[in-house]
DNA sequence: TAGGCTAAGATTGTATACGATCCAACATCG
DNA sequence: CGATGTTGGATCGTATACAATCTTAGCCTA
């Protein structure tokens, strides 16, 4: 069988990839299974290379592997979510402001290129895609700083957000972000580092906000509303 | 063959722990080659655990894997060496200070323990051991303030610090860690989270003023010294 | 003698085979 | 009828075999 995904080589980096693009955009959701005969039937590669791919998803924290149980996509826990977001506090409003420092006009151009493309995949319905531009442009102002190992940081953390936001996103006031972004593209254009920075603090607390991290995470609950229902 | 190796199991985690570990004693260092019959037949083990192990230890940035040639121990550049510890400084006062606010008496205890191992193994002139404890320290720092997300993500830029000391320290001035450390303690036992976020700062910068990030790293120096000598 | 080419050896990349473990359906017994 | 034990299939874990690639030593040529 040969290679079904025009989007992507067949190796072990690539399938990673486009397994991680998935789950970004919500296609795949946390808790499903990850077989190894599938995904490697899928994209036509041996289980040799797809176990090398969910292995180094399950080091991003993506999936997780039980042994002799097999590659799961994880369901990150309430505490896992309030760290995942507490990291990123720590990080990424002074990788902003780095960014706004260096930001020249072709990475202005580029992040509102992105910022487009997301506008644009939202007015499309295509929310899942969105989602993933949006949490590129995160990964992208590392870029911009040019900080390679802060950027592999926070492109984990944004990974990882993808999951907290499938498991505990509650629906009401679904597009402010867009907003926040463009102000951030402001101030990166502006070079004004203060801006940014707070800019981004408070993007990252709009974004905890949003979330729901009281209740049980889903599979508790669901087994109350099964005994209840 | 079976297992020589008294410390550990033969599984890929335990392999690439051990060789973590002879990373951090700098018994291993930046430029060897980990050729996979020779780390395989070492612990016992078919390639097949060691590839896991050592693609386990790339994605933490200690190897660098080419294609067709092996795995090497890494060698970080200038600039690398530099990300590493401007994300400590981003990751690690914070952490400390988490750390006071909730420090018990038995972390306290286990943190001292750590501190007078390390004194042990310097008095012992085991100073790789040392410098592997005292890497540690700052990790154990991250599990006080119980936050896992942020502790793996030290626990790599300790790793690869271990790296940038192996290249870049300077000699001199060898022995003033552990006076940090204790300063370090001393607020943790006192709960004061402004005192264990200034003294981490300055620890750091401490750190990194003892690296020489000028020279060129190693390998063209030695050509030079081979072509002079 | 220096430079380049070739071939053999060594090392890694990938696929596959086999054993171990788990899971689910079915049968059996209380 | 329900609970428990058993058996078959499916899936994962590891080792090994073979192919692809690189390295190096030796030879040839200018």
């Amino acid at each position: 069988m040969k290679d079904l995904t025009p989007g992507g080589d067949a190796s072990a980096e690539g399938i990673a990839r486009q397994l991680t693009e998935a789950v970004h955009e919500h296609r795949v959701l946390p808790g499903m299974k990850l077989s190894e005969d599938e995904v490697g039937e899928v994209f036509g590669v041996s289980r040799t290379i797809v176990r090398q791919a969910l292995r180094s998803m399950a080091h991003e924290g993506l999936v997780t592997i039980e042994r002799n149980r097999g590659a799961f996509v994880s369901k990150p826990s309430v505490k896992e979510a309030r760290e995942v977001f507490e990291a990123r506090a720590l990080l990424e409003p002074q990788t902003a402001r780095a960014a706004a420092e260096r930001a020249t006009a072709e990475d202005v151009a580029l992040l509102e290129d992105h910022i487009e493309r997301e506008h644009a995949a939202l007015a499309a319905g295509e929310a899942g895609r969105a989602l993933k531009l949006s949490g590129l442009f995160h990964v992208e102002i590392a870029r911009v700083a040019d900080q390679q190992t802060i950027e592999a940081f926070i492109q984990q953390l944004i990974s990882r957000s993808s999951l907290v936001i499938a498991l505990y996103w509650q629906r009401r006031n679904a597009l402010c972000e867009s907003h926040a972004h463009h102000a951030l593209l402001d101030a990166f254009r502006d070079n004004n580092p203060d801006q940014a920075e707070e800019l981004m603090k408070g993007h990252l607390v709009d974004l905890l906000s949003q979330l729901n991290l009281r209740d049980v995470p889903d599979e508790a609950r669901s087994l109350r509303d099964a005994l209840l229902g």
